[in-house]
DNA sequence: CATTCAATAGGGCATTTGTCGTATTGATGG
DNA sequence: CCATCAATACGACAAATGCCCTATTGAATG
């Protein structure tokens, strides 16, 4: 059985440098490798059958948490470690948000690194003790948690707010049109332009956003 | 320099377990053993110059989340790590908050627990894999912290988690088959199995009961 | 006053989804 | 060795959904 790894970092030497740790280990096997974001969505285009991937977190045209963001909504399956220099707060909460699934630091030895790779496959998440106890106290501080702005200004009119509402609970068309005294061809309107308006093709992606932007 | 060290757990043999596993490492010394948090309470009162206590949760008379508050109220330079046999959410969410500084499996082996210990003194966090992962999805999710009481017990095979993953960001039944190499059959039967394990009748139902479980 | 726009409403159509069947294979456990 | 069950796969059909189109009304904004 081998592992599928892709790097992605906007440093060469550094990509160099982790494919040298991982080298050690026969069944890993590099796939892809890419300087930023785009180039690895770009190459995920051609063959996702990827196990792991190696993020860093500052990189040019697409960081490393925006691209955690769009790999997991259109490639679940994808396990993503970050593997950054730095460990601000900051960093970690957004890189956790956006759907990481751990989270390391570049000075790592080959071992533990190869470790954190089978462990986040086994079904568990990669994460060195500096980062656990940040985690924790994260989790013990709720406050600290709350609003990032990344508001692309989203404006939906309190009746589409409405209608979102319903429909992030899973109901029907014509269940909403009822709940809400409209005739079903308006409620489907209203979706329509909730779509429209959030750039999204179907209720989950929909519900998904919308929370993402704090509308419900 | 040595490790001093406290073991709390009702099960005596467990006790002896642990003392063996440390047993291997010179500089670790035991310092205190106790059958619940009372008589570590007290023992405690006698003698505070512990760095690390290992504490069970399930224990008579005081448990270990309180004993935990406890001591981590009266005694904050000691650092204390959950050793349980169990990694229920509810368990590790409120250790975390009673102030735990980390959580470990019984079945740990030696090498890991004496390095999970050095670690902790070390200004990290001892956490195995299954609950590094726990507590990210905690930190992503945090509705799911509230009503952990309607435990339901629904079990999903790894299988139906992954398709479950796969549907949580809005994915098409063709799109789901592609990603898992499977026929669209094969997922829409899982996606019925799935359904009629967490009764629910859409994507959307499925997806949001998963996320209140921490499943996904 | 004209224009814009939210809210309402309907028709049509291809695709997806939810719900039934059935069936084979391989692993696990008693 | 047999039962159970997860995982795989296919077919069929009704309902729901996503995406086009058009159209009216009333309120707001310039």
């Amino acid at each position: 059985m081998s592992l599928k790894i892709a790097i992605v970092d906007d440093n060469s030497f550094l990509i160099h440098a982790i494919k040298e740790k991982l080298s050690f280990f026969e069944e890993v096997s590099i796939k892809h490798t890419a300087l930023n974001g785009s180039e690895i969505l770009a190459k995920l285009e051609e063959n996702h059958n990827i196990d792991v991937i190696l993020m860093d977190i500052e990189m040019p045209v697409l960081n490393g948490i925006e691209t955690t963001q769009v790999v997991k909504q259109k490639y679940p399956h994808i396990k993503i470690i970050m593997l950054t220099a730095f460990d601000n707060d900051e960093n970690i909460f957004n890189a956790i948000k956006a759907g990481a699934d751990g989270y390391l630091l570049k000075e790592i030895n080959p071992k533990d690194l190869y470790e954190g790779i089978k462990e986040t496959l086994n079904g568990g998440a990669a994460m060195n003790p500096s980062i656990a106890l940040k985690t924790l106290k994260l989790l013990r501080n709720p406050l600290s948690i709350e609003n990032e702005k990344d508001k692309e200004d989203i404006s939906l009119s309190k009746r589409e707010v409405e209608v979102l509402e319903q429909l992030s609970t899973g109901l029907s068309y014509t269940v909403i049109a009822d709940h809400l005294f409209l005739s079903p061809s308006t409620v489907r309107k209203h979706i329509e332009n909730i779509y429209q308006k959030l750039q999204v093709h179907s209720k989950i992606e929909a519900v998904q956003k919308a929370k993402r932007h704090n509308i419900i």
